[in-house]
DNA sequence: TTCTTATTGTTATGAGTCATAACAATGTTG
DNA sequence: CAACATTGTTATGACTCATAACAATAAGAA
């Protein structure tokens, strides 16, 4: 059979295309976060604080859309790193900020993250890229984007 | 802080916009194949076979990108469903090829990815469909879309 | 102000996706 | 034949995402 040529009628696919090129973008971030033992989420997490300082893990679950309940091991291990300070604002709610190196790391992530935007971007040169990010968003913007809770 | 206006420096990053895209397509794509208690994934394995009868499991995670490994209960499950035949051809492997049901079933899911492609491209109508198809499969085809084994 | 409802953080847990290591049986090739 | 590659398999672990349940707290309505 491997000597046969196989036919993919899912490659046409919208959905299927999305999946894949979300995939192999992923991939590269992860593998280019990986040189600061951060995952892409860990790296979205400390750009997202350091533009909104004394946000709470509440407020950056409804951005990221990521429940409550999952954002609980995500901030433990960012804090045990030492990445992040927590301040009670409310008897149930902590105020969240970057501690030095947690800057410092936000820094390392911003750069990586440009690179890896800039290697991707000249992939699709002469294509229409500001179409790209216009149906991307639409498509994003379905429901269920909304978190669980 | 929640009376605060949040801002999000992620938002316009491309691989950030495809995850979100690619995540709200998979969960409408999961909630319409659910009503025939399909998983997207599985749902693509009876169209694959439906396409390529006689291919083995490891043609078909070559075609998806999934390893070998992880092939094994995906065609299990669907065989012990009574989806799928498998014949020895070699002594090692199978040809896979669709049983009644599981053509049947095959053609459910055509007509649910049909629907489901539909109702997204109407979401972007007036954009270049086209230009993001190739964008998108130029994306896509970076390395690390092959499995690992 | 009290009663009700909503929000926040948390633990525990389970499904689904993806990767790796190890193995036996079988094919293929030098 | 001997070395190597492929196929299917089991077992296992990381990561993502979802649900249920709970205690403490806050906010709004009667």
């Amino acid at each position: 059979m491997t000597s046969e040529i196989l036919h993919d009628p899912i490659a046409s696919r919208l959905g299927y295309l999305l999946r894949r090129a979300s995939s192999a973008m992923m991939a590269d971030l992860g593998r280019a976060l990986g040189e600061i033992a951060l995952r892409p989420v860990e790296g979205t997490i400390l750009i997202l604080i350091g533009a909104n300082p004394d946000c709470t893990q509440s407020d950056l679950g409804r951005m990221l859309g990521i429940g409550r309940t999952n954002m609980v091991p995500l901030i433990s291990a960012l804090s045990k790193r030492g990445y992040l300070d927590k301040s009670p604002v409310d008897g149930r709610s902590f105020a969240l900020t970057l501690t030095k190196s947690g800057e410092e790391a936000r820094r390392q992530v911003d750069k990586i993250m440009d690179a890896h935007e800039e290697r991707f971007a000249r992939l699709i040169v002469g294509q229409d890229v500001a179409g790209l990010r216009t149906a991307l968003a639409l498509i994003a913007a379905q429901p269920e984007d909304v978190p669980p809770s």
